[in-house]
DNA sequence: TCCCAGGCTTGGT
DNA sequence: ACCAAGCATGGG
C-alpha cells in the first residue's frame, strides 16, 4: 500500500455532485477536511482533499486503473481552448464553474445498471438504490476496520429473480434488471443499436451508458434538464458541431451549472 | 409506420 | 400532493 496524489487540475467536488456517478459521496472531517469515498468495480479508495491536491492509498498495482478512472491521460485544454474561443456565455460560465470537472471512466456494466435506476427518478433515491443492491448483492471491502461493500458485479446477479429485489426499492424497474441479467454480454455490447433492444433501455439511458461506461465523449444525453437547457438557454438553437470529440463533457458542464442555477445542487 | 398520451413504482421535497 | 437524469405500451 503506497500514498499518491493527485493534483487539483481535477476538482472531485464538482465531479462527486455532477450526477455523473453515484458512488462518490463527500464528506467532511471533525477538522474540517473535505475527503471523498470513491468506489469503481470491488476497488474502494479515501481522497483527501489539502490545499493543492488530493491523496488516497491504494496497491500499486490498481494506481494505473484510478488513473484511468479519473481520465487524467486525456487532455482537456483543447477542450477548455474551444470553449472559450466561443461566442457562447452560457457555456463559458458553466465551464468556469465547473473547472476541473472531468468524465470519469466507469465501468460499463456499473454504468448500465445504474442508469436504468435512474429513469424517472431522483439522484438521492437513485444512489439509495444503489447501495441496497451493493450491500445485499456486492462482495465486501475491507478498509482499515470498517466494511464496504462492490458493486455487484454481472455475476453476483446471474439469475436474480423479482423476490430477490424486493426489498431493494427499485420499483417498476425491477423487471428491466432482472431482464438486464439474464442477458449474455454479446446482447449487452456497447453500441447504441444493441443497447436500445435491452428492456428499459430508451435513448437516454443508452447515451448515458455510453458516455459514462463506454467514454463515448461524442454522447450528448438529453434529459428534462438539457431539454430545458436547449429550450430556454438556446431557443433550440444549439449547435454542437463545434464541440465534436467532447460534446458529452460540454453536456455535463451544462446540465451541471444549469442545476446550480436552479438550487438542485445536493 | 409514426406519433402521442397516459401509466408506471417508490420516495424525495 | 406533486414530481423525479424515461420508457413501454396501445390507439389513432
Amino acid at each position: 500500500m503506497h500514498t499518491y496524489q493527485i493534483s487539483k487540475n481535477i476538482n472531485l467536488h464538482h465531479i462527486a455532485k455532477s450526477g455523473q456517478c453515484f458512488r462518490m459521496n463527500e464528506y467532511h472531517s471533525v477538522s474540517g477536511q473535505r475527503y471523498y469515498d470513491i468506489f469503481s468495480r470491488d476497488k474502494f479508495i479515501r481522497a483527501f482533499e489539502f490545499e493543492d491536491h488530493y491523496t488516497f492509498d491504494c496497491e500499486e498495482s490498481d494506481v494505473a486503473s484510478w488513473i484511468n478512472y479519473f481520465d487524467l491521460n486525456t487532455d482537456y485544454r483543447p477542450f477548455f481552448d474551444k470553449i472559450n474561443a466561443s461566442e457562447d456565455h452560457f457555456l463559458q460560465s458553466a465551464l468556469q464553474f465547473g473547472k476541473g470537472m472531468r468524465i470519469l471512466n466507469q465501468d460499463y456494466w456499473e454504468a448500465l445498471v445504474s442508469f436504468i435506476i435512474s429513469q424517472n427518478n431522483n439522484i438521492p433515491r437513485i444512489k439509495k438504490i444503489i447501495e441496497a443492491l451493493c450491500l445485499k448483492f456486492g462482495k465486501q471491502i475491507i478498509y482499515n476496520t470498517e466494511v464496504h461493500h462492490a458493486f455487484p458485479t454481472k455475476e453476483d446477479l446471474a439469475n436474480v429473480a423479482l423476490e430477490d429485489l424486493a426489498d431493494i426499492g427499485l420499483g417498476y424497474r425491477d423487471a428491466y434488471i432482472v431482464n438486464l441479467c439474464s442477458l449474455d454480454w454479446d446482447q449487452l455490447k456497447a453500441d447504441r443499436e444493441t443497447l436500445l433492444k435491452v428492456k428499459g433501455i430508451g435513448p437516454k439511458v443508452a447515451s448515458c451508458v455510453l458516455l459514462y461506461g463506454a467514454h463515448d465523449l461524442d454522447e450528448y444525453p438529453v434529459d428534462t434538464w438539457m431539454q430545458r437547457i436547449l429550450d430556454e438557454v438556446y431557443g433550440g438553437d444549439f449547435d454542437g458541431s463545434p464541440y465534436q470529440g467532447f460534446l458529452g463533457f460540454v453536456q455535463l458542464l451544462e446540465f451541471y451549472y444549469y442545476r446550480h442555477l436552479n438550487g438542485k445542487l445536493i
